[in-house]
DNA sequence: GTTTAGCACTCGCGTATAGGGAGTGCTAAC
DNA sequence: GTTAGCACTCCCTATACGCGAGTGCTAAAC
């Protein structure tokens, strides 16, 4: 895709003027906003071409042009100028996020704040971690053959679950096989202890004193991965509202059903992790269709250097990119340093 | 508001009949409907009749009636034939609730079915309890002055949250506070705990050991009431963008955003848990604006009699009452079944 | 050869108008 | 008290029309 720089400058006038009013924009306004003095009617002629590259399109016949999602891409990779991110909204983003909340909350923070300052939808992946290292465990009982079991993984997360037991421990019981986890895998990797335990039942199955086969039982239920179900959070979808009051609501009401159901969304974001820093997938590029008009900018966040998750706005795709764009790196590195911190 | 049997009937047909399709009901539709051998003539009068007490209003002078909140509060308060459940549903329900989840969970499940089985909005608050006991806490260094705390309360439910403190405490002083609050706490109220070692603190002073110390220090920040951000989890939204279709983006908004605001929806529920048994608001009568099309149908559920929060249906005043209603009820009978087995 | 002015043409949108249909209220007869 | 008949009202849809915006093409100007 060779467009010479006549072309390349029209293209962006008109796509910025395209995002700033969301009307088809004309011959003669492209004339006015452009830098470029040349008569409408030449620029007509430019707007033919770029039609014919695929870059624009018209609504109809006498409407003025506006951007295809190809236009957009073009935009986006070589001609658009990012805005540096505002100091204060800067401080707005360190000022809401407290290093003491629970990653949970931190993830609803953020997706908020994403979606406050674009006023579009804001979505926040939760951090995935391959390993998860085991601080300490605890066991309380419930009714019998019930028993409470509390995680705590790498520093601060607190999982829970109940699991069922073939025989009914005492308190003491529980403690003992508790003390034994703790000594033992503490600063372990979740699965190695489980496996590790696995291996042990194997190598010496008939000489295992009670201890060990206590610690067995509880073992294979316990550590698993915790699940993952609120893997995604999505704020300000609301927002999104505005745009679509023209069109259709059926769209509208497909989008909204595709934030709930959330695993196709965790599924955009899951591409992005691979490659560090700002991603966009203009239009259809996400390879999901209730987002096929909206474009979703994204980045990966993580600690150490290590990308654990994703983050980014979604929004239709007449979006202020060169405004989003910066918006998301700058949460991406803050939401990440706040994450080193913790460490 | 004193209506004669025959107004009676033709106001519960022409309900259920608007109900059922959504149309403005003329006399000659409403004359074949009911079983009464009347004339459309006839029937005219009637419907005069009834406008004229506010029960129904025709949306224009050609158009059929509609019933009005005022008709749909007597047809709820005296005219409805409630139909029992389905017994397929109540078993579907009873699938899904699995005793062992936290109640998180629970409510998160509920309301979806909820949402499910009514195709409207789903809506649960969660247990609200007065006094929530202390089961057992154990505190965790994390780096120096930061302590992370976790509380299992009730029964089940584990709480956690990070402490600072002003001193920097050995693993061995934790445990040593764990220990002490555990055997003279547990099964207390947290506040009754916080309470008692304040007024400790108040009445000895001077000579109090460093363990006593310790503990108040920890007390104080750590036994209250749990934050109860979310507190309301409705599900199914997207269901209700159906009943708008035609109507106004703006008010849909309105009402999604206060979805998500929750708190006003959360005052709503509130003034229902007084009462017992499934509650009805109509339009204006929540006496919160983004909901003046919709109606609630709400129940509380509880433990041994007692009630501890409220869930229900929001959807449009032109809904299923009759079906309604003993879902709402079904639903919050068999909650509460839930939440006893866990005692 | 590029740029520009001029002009006919197209299309969408808002307004005006007419016809048909549904349902009503009133009156008079049963 | 009930019903048939009838004029009336109002919405909804389709059709027509004019306006405005914008285009593409052509021919002249630079």
């Amino acid at each position: 895709m060779e467009i010479n720089e006549r072309e390349q400058i029209l293209l962006k006038s008109l796509i910025e003027s395209y995002v700033r009013d969301g009307q088809p924009v004309g011959s003669r306004k492209l004339a006015g906003d452009s830098r470029l003095k040349l008569s409408p009617a030449t620029i007509r002629n430019v707007m033919a071409d770029l039609e014919e590259l695929g870059l624009i399109t018209s609504p109809h016949t006498s409407a003025g042009r506006i951007p295809t999602n190809k236009g957009y891409r073009v935009f986006v990779d070589s001609l658009l100028t990012v805005k540096s991110l505002d100091n204060e909204e800067v401080l707005r983003l360190k000022r809401e996020l407290n290093v003491d909340d629970s990653v949970e909350n931190l993830v609803t923070h953020v997706s908020a704040l994403l979606s406050g300052i674009t006023h579009m939808a804001g979505i926040v992946m939760a951090p995935r971690r391959e390993h998860l290292t085991l601080r300490h465990v605890e066991f309380l009982p419930l009714s019998e053959n019930r028993v409470l079991v509390i995680l705590v993984v790498e520093e601060h997360e607190v999982v829970n679950r109940i699991i069922r037991t073939t025989q009914a421990y005492t308190p003491a019981e529980l403690q003992q096989v508790a003390n034994y986890l703790n000594k033992s895998f503490g600063g372990t990797d979740l699965f190695t202890v489980r496996e590790r335990l696995l291996a042990e039942m194997r190598d010496t199955r008939s000489r295992m004193d009670r201890l060990m086969q206590n610690a067995i039982e509880m073992a294979e239920q316990v550590f698993v991965r915790p699940s993952e179900k609120d893997d995604v959070v999505i704020a300000g979808q609301t927002n999104l509202m505005e745009f679509y009051e023209l069109s259709n609501v059926d769209k509208l009401r497909e989008l909204f059903d595709a934030f709930n159901k959330k695993q196709q969304i965790l599924h955009v974001l899951d591409q992005c992790i691979g490659s560090p820093g700002v991603q966009i997938f203009i239009g259809q590029e996400s390879g999901y269709k209730p987002l096929s008009d909206c474009s979703v900018v994204t980045s990966t966040y993580g600690v150490n250097g290590e990308a654990l998750g994703v983050l980014g706005v979604i929004g239709p795709t007449r979006m202020a990119y060169e405004r989003v764009i910066p918006i998301v790196d700058a949460t991406a590195r803050l939401f990440s340093a706040v994450l080193n911190q913790r460490h």
